[in-house]
DNA sequence: GTTCAAGTGTCGGCTTGCCGACATACCGAG
DNA sequence: CTCGGTATGTCGGCAAGCCGACACTTGAAC
């Protein structure tokens, strides 16, 4: 059930990468992009079409996942609106990664990416905009590596917390608070670590007086604290 | 020392993200361009001019190196021929890294970033290659990430070797052989591990009768006995 | 309210592979 | 050839954190 073109070309010009853009142009977009909504739970992408995409979250929280040989889960990526996501270096290979929705009203915008280079193709501005963002995942990517090689476990979820405060934390007090929709399998997944360290950590943190937590909220009472 | 205008010409034209574009474009891009050579040990870049420039290595090979916090080197990436390195992704933010010369007569080509944003913005199309270029870049980082959550030191030190087979080995009798630039540390570093184990490890495939090898050379007897 | 599945807390044992220490081998410079 | 610096080989001790096991909590479904 596609939304109607109004609501998509409101999106659209909502979104970093085409808010420069004239509206005759953005119309042109609407028409090859393809809208769907999903629920808490729910598996977003998988099939062999939907690869050839490249996503942007409208609306709730997903996790990008990848099972590795012996079955384990690996979240790559956790996705907030606006980013992108899916085949989003333009290639057609094939991942055997999917997407989990984390929030309910999960509403997801997509396009072929033969259709989206065209796109780029027809505007400088955006080609150049879209690489730097890709570049920008690049960089995070790059960032996650090298924490995973130097950083131990208890680290590692500090500065997890740290950029989870940075990108959606609302300053209550004197510290600042999360909505809390990961268990700790999600995190101990996000920092290469296990479900029970993650939990005894913390449990540490707690003890410490550093935060506050339960399964809906997180409360970092003072953000330097957690500070290395 | 920059060589001649028909040196950079010939060597922009080779490259596959310039390949496309006829002569004219390329020799607007060859102004901008910048060359520079080093021998085996140099470091390349580091200072902070050099940080907002997109590199591409024309011959010889290098490495790109961080150093972590407690001094320890962790080796980003091996760059053959071809591949793009330096600020890919377009940004100004300021990184640790460098690069070092692992072989000689290595010649580098570079542009400023803003230069090469006014290139994409000319042609569009070079803007997929280019993102096409560091999705893959991206692909190759992933594929580390998964193997260095899941897979133990041996595993990888295996795979290294595969992968390094396939993109450099030479065929001899039954099996592959390497040229080896690179010292028990650097693999370490490569594999996230330590110079220890993995002369250990090297030592127990000789043993096991799977590779010979000494500081110059590695030969691979069989690349499926390697396989996991 | 009851039920049940999913999430969390906690405990030891156990393994990997890191680390320091030191010996040895190799190679280019003089 | 000798020297010195770099690369490699090898050992044992040690710690981080994984893993299985199991109990407890929570909240949504009925």
């Amino acid at each position: 059930m596609q939304p109607s073109l109004d609501t998509r070309y409101w999106y659209l010009r909502d979104h970093q990468l085409f808010r420069h853009l004239d509206s005759a142009e953005i119309r042109e977009i609407c028409v090859v992009s393809n809208f769907k909504t999903a629920k808490k739970g729910e598996i977003i992408y998988f099939s062999h079409d939907e690869q050839s995409r490249v996503y942007s979250l409208k609306k709730g929280i997903i996790k990008i996942v990848e099972l590795s040989p012996d079955g384990n889960e690996i979240i790559k990526e956790v996705i907030q609106k606006g980013d992108l996501f899916g085949q989003i270096s333009l290639d057609e290979q094939a991942t055997d990664e999917y997407a989990v929705a984390l929030s309910d009203y999960v509403t997801i915008c997509s396009f072929w990416i033969e259709d989206f280079e065209k796109v780029i193709q027809k505007n400088p501005s955006l080609a150049v905009k879209y690489t730097k963002l890709v570049g920008l995942r690049f960089k995070r990517l790059e960032n996650r590596y090298s924490n995973l090689m130097f950083k131990d476990v208890r680290t590692r979820l500090l500065i997890f917390l740290q950029d989870w405060a940075a990108s959606e934390g609302e300053i209550e007090g004197q510290g600042v608070r999360l909505k809390n929709y990961l268990t700790h399998q999600d995190v101990a997944s996000l920092i290469c670590s296990t479900r029970q360290t993650v939990s005894q950590l913390f449990n540490d943190l707690k003890n410490n007086g550093l935060i506050e937590y339960n399964r809906t909220s997180i409360l970092i009472h003072n953000l330097n604290a957690l500070k290395v």
